[in-house]
DNA sequence: GTTTTTGCAAATGATTTGCATGGAT
DNA sequence: ATCCATGCAAATCATTTGCAAAAAC
């Protein structure tokens, strides 16, 4: 994979910051943005192994740590605890299934203004809103409906 | 305390669904009934300590579970992956702080429609929607400054 | 050459589980 | 008498931390 643009910029602010550029960073930076799709820190570090063997699980955390601060990676916090860092930095939102944590992307535009507004009242800085809806998926329904039958 | 009306509901449910009212249950049903606001399930289990002592944690967690599959408690997840439970059952979002993990309530009021309609398309049988604004409270962002003056 | 980052191994901390006892029906 | 719930202790699992070696500046 060529260096791209967006490469440049991943630098650039690393080194305004007085941080190193390490191929650890740039394979982490390359594959979330190949993703657009959120992703447990596992699931990542499986993904940027194949380009950096031998990376470790807690420089994948700590990077995502760091993207997050930059802001080119949302963060969104399953049932279980488990993280997902989401690459997609456009306006969306998550639906999470209560059973199996399945997380989908969910299309709709609330008012933001709205929400960040009311947070700013709280004496917050906001950085983005979220919404989460919790729910039961349609895999989860189909088993629950079975269960219920067979009981 | 004297029972009220909520818990000749809440014991009603429990017969209906095959379980039983344990002094632990109504315990815990009582204490986040006059909560209203969100704790984790530690300090519930020290609110509820004092009313039923030597209540186990992990029974805290199990009647959590339960009154979340009634209805009767919502469940957010901070930061740092901690569950807190909110009796709170109208309408109100919340504010998490990166820096310290604090929850505040907000008060907005979002187009809920809107949001389930969106979830509903993706196959859920969405029970709610909350929103999650991510940003820094008052209190850590004058730490921040204090920081930020000092370096 | 100096400072940051990495990888490893171990620690942490919330939540869950297995199992025997006690309690509700 | 039956079956569910509790308490205890141990297990689990994602994430964080301490530290020495390696890499970036």
């Amino acid at each position: 994979m060529a260096p791209t643009s967006t490469d440049e910029l991943f630098c650039s602010t690393l080194r305004a910051r007085g941080q190193r550029v390490t191929p650890q960073r740039l394979a982490i930076a390359a594959v979330l943005r190949d993703l657009h799709h959120h992703a447990t820190a596992e699931e990542l570090h499986g993904l940027v192994s194949a380009r950096v063997p031998g990376i470790s699980l807690p420089t994948v955390y700590s990077t995502l740590e760091l993207l997050e601060d930059l802001g080119a990676v949302r963060r969104v916090v399953n049932d279980g605890g488990t993280a997902l860092f989401d690459a997609r930095t456009d306006e969306h939102h998550h639906a999470i299934c209560r059973r199996c944590g399945l997380v989908v992307d969910i299309e709709a535009t609330p008012d933001q203004s709205q929400l960040l507004d009311a947070a700013r009242t709280a004496g917050f800085a906001p950085d983005d809103a979220q919404v989460v809806v919790r729910g039961v998926c349609a895999a989860c329904r189909t088993v629950r409906e079975a269960e219920t039958a067979a009981a």
